[in-house]
DNA sequence: TTCTAAAGTCAACATGGTTGACATGAGATG
DNA sequence: CATCTCATGTCAACCATGTTGACTTTAGAA
């Protein structure tokens, strides 16, 4: 299970700290990055990539979202989410039908396929994350989430 | 200084959790966000993005480093280094100069406007991150560098 | 019937990354 | 000296992800 650093042609760097709060800089990029590696990994063995798995992850949790709305939570225009949003329609990992009371929006739901693919790749990254959690303990996990909310909530 | 969800188009979704550690995972996105918002929307203005950045930050942190390690450390191309470093050395943010004892190396430097530009985008970041450390304390921030670490060296 | 909002589509473009192929510059070795 | 090798530089082709602008289609509302 012991990946090398090499693996990815990326390793932590050990460089020089200008500032106290180097540490956390670099902490956020290798964590980013390590906690999307292997979700990363899987998606592109299924032909997906990242901006796929977004929109099966909101869609996976809100059932019948309509299009407008999928486009606000991700924050991208309608034009960038066409692309993926069509090649999961026709890889029928999700599906699409009109509203019978409002027949303007389309309602995007996942099909079995589309809800293995959002199990699977969200499960990578919850892997991970138990991982880290289990490794600090709990009074750790509270910390990390406090943090994460006061970042997340600055913008 | 309160920002409103919306200037961004993006805003954290109140998704339903179809598992535990969702939360987790939601954090992390908008976490990543949140830190590289406001360095992002320097970076702009400057007519720079996130790799110039990275460059900056690296070399900064390891004055006269050549130029494989640099790409080493990136985990990207020498191709895909290539572009915004050129620009960087164009702009004179960077000196490359050939070492004495090892010619083949270029070895890279910041110029007083490279650090300049350096600073001002990392400290950003490192503002959000203080925020953040400040508002849950010195137990918190022990915390989330533990789960962070975790993460990170998960690759 | 006409207005309007949601969705879909098309074109042009920027950026950041990839591979592959090849050139150059300079130290190392026969 | 000649050649090998390695770090670097450069060019071309390509792909994915995003942008803006312009336009069409669809269908509910006025």
């Amino acid at each position: 299970m012991a990946k090398t650093s090499h693996a990815t042609g990326l390793h932590r760097a050990s460089l020089a700290k200008l500032n106290e709060l180097d540490a956390a800089l670099e902490l956020m990029y290798y964590g980013w990055r390590g906690m999307t590696l292997e979700a990363d990994a899987y998606l592109a063995k299924q032909g997906l990539s990242r901006p796929h798995h977004r929109i099966l992850y909101v869609v996976a949790r809100r059932p019948d979202i309509a299009i407008g709305a999928l486009i606000e939570i991700l924050g991208i225009s309608k034009q960038a989410v066409n692309r993926p949003l069509n090649l999961l329609l026709e890889r029928k990992l999700l599906t699409s039908k009109r509203s019978p009371e409002q027949h303007r929006s389309k309602l995007l739901r996942l099909t079995e396929a589309g809800r293995r693919v959002e199990q699977r790749a969200s499960d990578h990254e919850r892997n991970v994350m138990r991982e880290a959690f289990d490794r600090v303990g709990a009074s750790g996990a509270a910390g990390w989430m406090g943090v994460m909310e006061a970042i997340a909530d600055n913008n």
